[in-house]
DNA sequence: TATGGCCTGTGG
DNA sequence: CCACAGGCCATA
């Protein structure tokens, strides 16, 4: 699920059912996040959920002693908010809550994680880039964070510490839209390419976004115009889309309308 | 910059 | 059986 618009689906979704709520309760329910989850959890039972914000990737649940849950859902993660105590399949951690309320994260590959920021501790110096959905983001600013970059735009993108929220599905269309070529290196992009690759991002970012509201577990797959489609034809010109490796990860794009 | 690891599931 | 999967980190 999780790129930007599917976190803060999920941020939005959890927020709605939850926030108010009284932890009171939580269980790990797979050897991976016991290992891997915060020891002082227990300093968080008690207290109330104020609010589930995105940060970037992140969710930040804020409770009112003053601790943040920080949840990160990598590849699969989710939420189920159920009103009975009983696990959906793959559910990985339980956040019991007050009036019978019940967040499951459930994330079959187990690749989420959870860490907690203690009151008055200071945000972890993980830097991230400006957020894809940030209005005040403009041309120059992305194009001067893209200076130094030689690498091929596409995998500049899924660098969060560029810009914080495009992933390898949304980075493709969003270079589609904006008629680039993502083998380009980065530094090469004029000022006007930049220009449209924001237009780009904001376009595939508020599409994808707009299919949020009914928490559908998978994204609008069919609305997507070159992710997943190599050999099918560009919805532009009808060149059939291809599908290369750039960084071990899969890139779809048209070669004929998208330009170096 | 490239590779492996984290984990499990699905589809060819 | 193998390839691949929407993310990110550690390592050489």
């Amino acid at each position: 699920m999780p790129e930007l618009p599917e976190v803060e689906g999920a941020a939005r979704y959890l927020n709605a059912q939850v926030a108010g709520r009284t932890l009171r309760r939580v269980a790990w329910l797979h050897p991976s996040l016991q290992r891997t989850a915060p020891p002082a959890i227990d300093t968080v039972i008690g207290q109330r959920l104020l609010r589930v914000a995105r940060v970037a990737k992140w969710q930040e649940l804020s409770f009112a002693g003053g601790d943040v849950l920080i949840v990160h859902f990598r590849m699969t993660g989710d939420w189920a908010v159920t009103t009975r105590d009983e696990a959906p399949r793959h559910a990985r951690a339980h956040f019991a809550f007050s009036g019978g309320v019940h967040a499951w994260l459930v994330d079959p590959r187990v690749l989420a994680r959870v860490q907690l920021r203690v009151a008055g501790a200071e945000p972890s110096p993980t830097r991230t880039g400006p957020d894809a959905l940030d209005p005040t983001l403009d041309a120059a600013t992305l194009r001067a964070r893209f200076a130094a970059r030689r690498a091929p735009i596409k995998q500049v993108l899924l660098d969060q510490t560029v810009i914080a929220g495009v992933g390898n599905i949304y980075a493709a269309e969003a270079l589609w839209h904006a008629r680039i070529d993502p083998r380009t290196p980065a530094q090469q992009l004029s000022a006007l390419r930049v220009t449209r690759l924001i237009e780009g991002i904001r376009w595939t970012m508020e599409l994808a976004l707009s299919d949020q509201g009914r928490h559908q577990y998978r994204t609008a797959m069919d609305r997507l115009a070159v992710y997943d489609r190599e050999g099918h034809p560009c919805l532009r010109c009808t060149t059939l889309i291809a599908r290369i490796s750039q960084g071990q990860r899969s890139t779809y794009f048209c070669r004929r309308c998208q330009r170096t």
